[in-house]
Parts: C-alpha cells; sequence; structure tokens
DNA sequence: TTGCTCCTCACGTCACGTGAGGTGGC
DNA sequence: TTGCTCCTCACGTCACGTGAGGTGGC
C-alpha cells in the first residue's frame, strides 16, 4: 500500500505535528511515541497518521498532566490485549480526558468572572478621585463604597 | 491598625495559599513576591491579602505562561508610578488575563468535541464484530463505514 | 528547656533547549 | 561531491522537590 510507504523523516513529522526534533526524541525516550522505522543509518520515520499522537500528548501537558500519567493513559496496547480490555482502556483514557477538560473548563470560566469583576471594579477606580498609588492604603476597601476590593484587584493593588 | 499585625509565618501563608514554603521562596528569590516583613532571625511574615497574588500567579501558571512573563505583568508598581499608568497597567494585565482565559477556553472547547467524536465512534466499535486489535490494521479506515477514524481514536488505536 | 517551625545551602528532577562534533541521503 | 538533514552525547535551564545541618520563637 502507498499509505504505509508514507513515512517523514523527523524534521518534516515535527512540522506536520507542531512540534520540534528534541521533543519527538524526548517522548521516544520516555516511552510515549517511537518512529515507525529507522533506517541503516539511524535516522528516524514516522507515519504522518502518529501526528495525532503527537498532538493527543500536547492536548494532555497543557492540562497539567505528567508525561508518565500521560504514558499511562495512552499505552493501551499493553498485555493483556483482547479486544474487550483494549477497547475499554481506550473508552478510559477517553473518559479522564473529557473529565480532565470539563474540570478545566469550569474552573476557567470562574477564573473569568473573578476577572471581569475586577475589570468592572477597575473601572470604577479610573473616574474616582481617590488614588490608590498614594502611601501604602492602595483603596483598601475601597474609598467609596467601604467596600473590599475584588480578590484580583487586591493582587494587583 | 490590627490588619498590619495580622502577618503569618510561611508554613501558615502556605496552607492559605495553597501553596508550599520552596514555592513562596522561590517567587521570592524570582521577584515576583516579598514576604511583608521579616523576623530579627530571618523568618518571612506574610499579609493574608499577599495570598490573592500567590493565587493570581498560580491561574496565570497554569495558563501556561513562563514566570518571568508573569512578572513582567504583575509588576505594575515600577516607575513611572503615577495613577494613570498605574491604573492602565492594572487594566492590560487584566485584559491580556481575560485574553488568555477566552482562548484557552475555545481551544478547550474545541478538544473537547474531539473526545465527545471520538467516544461516539468508539461505542460504534464496542458494538461491532470488526476487531481493531487484529494484526497492525486497527480499523483504519473503519471497516464498516470506510470512513477514517476520528483523529483521537486515531491516536490511540 | 523542649518541640515545632523556620533558615540557608545544595544537589536532584522533569521536560526540554542548545550547541559540539560527526555522519546519512537524495 | 555538495548541502542539508539527521545522529548521539552532554551540559544548561526552568520551576521547583528534597534532604542536611543549623537556629528562631512561643
Amino acid at each position: 500500500m502507498a499509505a504505509t510507504a508514507e513515512l517523514l523523516k523527523i524534521g518534516d513529522f515535527a512540522r506536520l505535528a507542531g512540534t520540534n526534533l528534541r521533543t519527538l526524541r524526548y517522548y521516544e525516550e520516555v516511552g510515549l511515541i517511537a518512529p515507525a522505522s529507522r533506517s541503516g543509518g539511524g535516522f528516524r520515520y514516522y507515519r504522518r497518521s502518529d501526528a495525532h499522537r503527537v498532538a493527543l500528548i500536547h492536548d494532555l501537558q497543557a492540562l497539567g498532566l505528567a508525561l508518565e500519567r500521560i504514558r499511562e493513559l495512552v499505552r493501551v496496547h499493553e498485555a493483556p490485549v483482547d479486544r474487550a480490555s483494549f477497547l475499554s482502556r481506550v473508552r478510559a483514557a477517553l473518559c479522564e480526558h473529557a473529565r480532565l477538560i470539563d474540570a478545566k473548563v469550569s474552573a476557567l470560566e470562574e477564573q473569568r468572572g473573578r476577572v471581569a469583576s475586577a475589570l468592572a471594579k477597575l473601572g470604577q477606580c479610573e473616574g474616582c478621585v481617590h488614588s490608590p498609588t498614594d502611601g501604602e492604603e492602595h483603596c483598601r476597601p475601597c474609598a467609596r463604597t467601604g467596600e473590599p476590593l475584588p480578590d484580583l484587584l487586591s493582587a494587583l493593588f
């Protein structure tokens, strides 16, 4: 088949996968992804489709997982490799991935709300006569409302 | 004032801020956050309100920012420190934070969609007679529909 | 004085970055 | 044969982790 012949050297594969040579070699070293084959001179040759695996690893890293944890998740081909346990491992990995994404998204939405509150309060500060840069007090609490500042503004003031 | 006297030793402050001693000392070393004061014996004493700053740093790290970039963002007290430039730096930091969150959330929502597609296809695989663990082919493309697998399934198969 | 907490080195680790010096492939 | 890409060390870096050995604070 033509598909099996379509192998890429590490440079082209890195470009396709949106990464670099060092990272691919390191992933190989820690058992995350290996080239489909090697030339006699030691050149690594990758399948185009393996770029999806690299993308998955990147996505899981961005969710805060360590490479060892990722390796456990994506190693679905370990014994016993009967059809049922293989598919259930794939399902477990996908469910865990989904769980991580959902948790991260809701954490980010909370964060986003806090940033919005801070920006709203900052709008009031900009139209206010009190100066947060006088002395050490920085309008904590707000000299106009007497209320404490949003946590994020407090972090920056 | 009582508030200025309410200082915490590093252990209690770390617990409050959800971090640990080493991280706080490292943040201090790279100029991210310093204790409000030190005792004669060198003990660090932190203000409770500075825990919000630690939380902000954590949140920005989780968004993928390096500590040096975070330091640039949160250093709003550098010269010139007139009211206008101070407030505009705070605004810039908050806007950048919001931008990063929005970008991350939409990336995660795309990811989430891909995971859902993979799980849906996997459901078909579980009720299918073809075995993706036979030989090297792993049903690429799907033996029933002839269509390529979702990228995420391809990454795991 | 006794515990507990804190202090400062300082070496280790994870996930790469960055050359050095040498060889493979069309 | 000429470039360009690739190879394997191997040391450097970032953001801490983890003791070692010693001292501060109620």
